[in-house]
DNA sequence: CACAAATTGTTTGATACTCAAATAATATTT
DNA sequence: AAATATTATTTGAGTATCAAACAATTTGTG
């Protein structure tokens, strides 16, 4: 097998792996998945327009509203009128949902430093400047 | 920001955006997500138990049972009884599901071809035992 | 051997995610 | 002022998901 079929199914083993830990880690807190990713989207920038959401979540805005109906009920976000634009609505997490947003990056970064703990700090280097150019390629 | 942040946060971005390509990618094949993980799963061993397959996707079998029944009518697999176990049901690619699936592994290795091109190859070489190193971590 | 216990796949009932299309309210353009 | 565009919500339909109940079969035990 040539290197990028390895380099290949080493990225979808890792994806699947990943997807599997985001999943059990969630479901244990009573919210789903495309909840959390709700929540940390919003975590990297607050407030948005449940357009603005939608559209950074690759998402319709018909399925946003549900979704932010359902977190809106548990605590985790609130709307708010937007000043200029009567048409816009502004969502925001709550206290709460801030609390849930950091304790999922927490866990998240310990995922990623247990990983990584056999790496060395040269070859955590290098890695971490592969996936930014990916990022910046994709 | 220190350094396990920034590469925390290079890992959730990279893997949202394989998700979202992922998600495009499969939607124009008239086939879901989780149909596509079947066929990939399928593909690298096969035949597979219901059991099996549902443990390796980490879903239910009864999820598995609907999932598979989709398949199957879509002509993309097909369920055969087990020789030695009559509960057993295997599952299997047809030919047309062979094709679906290699199609779209085509479409994954040109697209880590396309990310990693930038990237030398010694770094290269780096990014991939890094990240085999975290599958086995996991 | 015969019956109890475990395993396997399916079905059922409930909740959630998703989209496209229709709708209502508000902004923008002409 | 009226037509057009944008924004969020609602509706209808399809899919995914789980837990629990079920039927068929296998395995284990007395």
């Amino acid at each position: 097998m040539n290197f990028l079929n390895k380099l290949n199914h080493s990225v979808i083993e890792f994806y699947e792996k990943l997807s599997s830990w985001e999943n059990d880690i969630v479901y244990g807190k009573g919210i789903t998945l495309p909840q959390m990713h709700t929540l940390e989207v919003l975590g990297s920038q607050q407030p948005m327009r449940m357009k603005e959401l939608a559209q950074g979540m690759g998402i319709t805005t018909g399925t946003l509203t549900v979704l932010v109906d359902r977190l809106e009920s548990k605590g985790f976000v609130c709307r708010k009128p937007h000043d200029s634009d009567r048409r816009s609505i502004l969502v925001e997490l709550t206290e709460s949902g801030e609390a849930m947003f950091a304790e999922h990056d927490r866990l998240h970064l310990r995922l990623i430093e247990e990983l990584t703990s056999e790496i060395s700090d040269s070859e955590r280097e290098v890695f971490l400047s592969c996936l930014e150019k990916m990022n910046k390629a994709f």
